[in-house]
DNA sequence: CAAATAGTGTCTCTAAGACATTATTAG
DNA sequence: CTAATAATGTCTTAGAGACACTATTTG
């Protein structure tokens, strides 16, 4: 019941049981046409030595100021370049006992970024880098369970959004997007299919006239270049191949 | 080196700034054929008088059973009778000054629940009842934009899951399933095209075998009952009526 | 030259939506 | 009886996917 004594409660932050609030990042980018996963290594306790998400403590700002405070930190770049990182809320993680140490509530977010430069330059002593997801071990604390949502949530907005142009440089070929898709779902996807469907959707991607300087590195022609569209959503959406057809 | 035992030995829980963290509820009803919302008024400061969404702050127990709680003691049902009741994580809020006392985090939750009866049988001093959701007006704190975000999340949510059945009771007709659909998307549907899209898609809804005991009050055959089938995604997915193609 | 790739064309099948039709009930 | 509604049928069109094909480039 939320009672009058709990609401006075509230006037004195000292008088609850403290709880934290941290944010979590979970960073994916794409190198070598596979999905990379950012992760740190614990320096202390708990947990030393393992694997983790980037995160901290949140201090007097927005959550979502939080987690590109973290993402720069661990990236090396300052938070004003990564205009190009788009940065969603995931969810937020908050099982008793899911830090060992006390009482810790985390918002995790997702961030999807082009390539970018393996970390460390930042100076910080934690040893942070870009891991293919599909071999990352396990994690300290529910990270694991976070990365999982993650992952879910990245496979299921490149069918309605145009997100996937997120980890692309300003300029892209078809060809550069097709991977991307075929990165984050794990599928090849069809290359004329894909390429008509991408053109047919109105807002995904626009035209910049120009084309790659040189064909592919085994032949074939010169590709055009596009720039992300001005669409929110894809309408009608780019669907996953049908795995199995309904989860039940 | 300390082992990680001593660590957490000595470690201070209040060695950093206290922050709380609450649930605040979004549930969502329908009753008469409109959408409503379940609020509170406030009776202290800040924003005594207003309404407000159910909630307060989290104890021991996961984020999930605190939502949970706080609806069963708005609503006045008991917890294990909440069974039929949708419940899931929204997003989280947590601007600094979203709250003038101090800095509170609140994870949001999102419910959709088979008409309920009016609450105050719980015996709480709060008044609370269900309100029409085109008929709200502002709300205390930031609980419009959460609002907001719960409506955006419900009507999503009914293109792509069978969630429309957590709106009805354990058996239901289709013409009630689309006046779910209407409600919440706020359109008219077509009859013949709504009921032969239901049935055609596996695993929403299973017959029962029975009909309704009368037709329609304004006459009209008996209508089939069916229930919930064991989908939890829609393949192909009831698209809401294109209102603008594509949010640019 | 051969191999690879960009981009387009064609065909089939599914699904959405507009609309009509039949059967069954209340009043 | 009439009005309303459940359920089904028909037709048109959009879109997904399989596949073929042409043009262009690299080595």
């Amino acid at each position: 019941m939320t009672s009058e004594r709990e609401f006075l409660d509230a006037y004195d932050p000292r008088a609850f049981p403290a709880t934290a609030v941290t944010v979590d990042v979970v960073a994916l980018t794409i190198r070598d046409g596979r999905l990379h996963l950012l992760l740190i290594e614990r320096g202390e306790h708990p947990f030393a030595g393992t694997r983790a998400l980037p995160g901290g403590f949140v201090r007097e700002e927005t959550l979502e100021e939080a987690a590109r405070r973290e993402l720069a930190e661990e990236t090396g770049l300052r938070p004003e370049n990564l205009g190009r990182v788009h940065l969603e809320q995931l969810g937020t993680f908050g099982d008793p006992g899911r830090d060992p140490r006390m009482r810790v509530v985390s918002v995790a977010y997702l961030a999807f970024a082009p390539s970018l430069p393996d970390p460390r330059s930042g100076g910080d002593a934690t040893a942070a880098g870009w891991f293919p997801v599909d071999e990352v071990g396990s994690l300290a604390f529910d990270h694991g369970d976070i990365v999982a949502a993650g992952l879910e949530r990245a496979r299921s907005k490149l069918e309605y959004t145009p997100l996937a142009t997120a980890f692309v440089g300003p300029e892209f070929t078809i060809a550069e997007l097709r991977s991307v898709y075929s990165a984050v779902w794990g599928e090849d996807l069809h290359a004329g299919n894909f390429h008509r469907k991408v053109l047919s959707v109105p807002g995904f991607v626009e035209s910049t006239g120009a084309t790659t300087e040189r064909g592919g590195e085994r032949g074939g022609p010169r590709a055009r270049l596009y720039r992300a569209g001005d669409a929110r959503l894809l309408h009608p959406a780019l669907l996953r191949p049908t795995s199995e057809d309904g989860v039940r």
